[in-house]
DNA sequence: CTTGAATCTGACATGCGTGTCAGGTTCTAG
DNA sequence: CTAGAACCTGACACGCATGTCAGATTCAAG
């Protein structure tokens, strides 16, 4: 598919998704004119990339990632280093921290809610 | 107690302290000589600004919610009006979707770190 | 062919909380 | 009184994913 479908189906903006090509986050073939042609698993891919921005990882962590993720297409391609299982253990650490932080914010949101749902 | 042990407390930065006064986030008496002189309560309420910022709201959210909210030194001097209540709402449904997409990306480290681990 | 939609590259702009620096004033311990 | 720590204001810079614009090229339908 090409890169408009593509961010019509991920709500992913096509300014993004070159960003990310050229973060070397995501790969595409070209036709003969230089379009990008994308395949049925960028979808899948391009989500997860959204899902990690959100959960403050930053370019260049992603990229060391996605090869040791099992894709839509196949397991993994590569295995991740024991340096960079560090870094994601502490990534694992700040995520659980952010939960824990989102989860007291909605808590605080649900009580001024209630309180002016109420007399 | 002053800037510099309430960010110390805090483990926010003095800049960031003054920069939340200036957007009404928070208040500060003066000594004589203009130096900001911060309640207890303070500390509190600046882990909380800290927290909602975290969960991605902007400083004029913020100034909104504060007034409404249950603070250390008393109940709320405020109610939120039914926009405000809207609004809140809507941040809450963003908050949970963000919960989830952490959650997910935790899985997806969780998965990599443990394929890293096996032979 | 033609024509309009889609795509390409490259460059500059934006948000917004935070870092940082400069130059000056205030506080406090000795 | 004095020295040094702490604080003040104001201004500029950054990160970094994303928005936006310009000008050119490609694609696909008639």
């Amino acid at each position: 598919m090409r890169i408009g479908e593509l961010a019509r189906r991920t709500g992913v903006s096509e300014r993004s998704l070159r960003y990310y090509e050229q973060q070397g986050m995501l790969t595409a073939e070209r036709t003969p004119g230089g379009h990008r042609e994308y395949p049925e698993a960028a979808v899948d891919r391009v989500i997860r990339i959204q899902e990690l921005f959100a959960a403050g990882l930053c370019s260049e962590k992603i990229v060391q990632l996605l090869p040791c993720m099992r894709d839509t297409d196949g397991g993994p391609s590569a295995r991740a280093t024991p340096s960079l299982v560090a870094e994601l253990t502490a990534e694992r650490a700040r995520i659980d921290r952010m939960i824990a932080d989102l989860v007291r914010s909605r808590d605080t949101l649900d009580e001024v809610i209630e309180a002016a749902r109420l007399p």
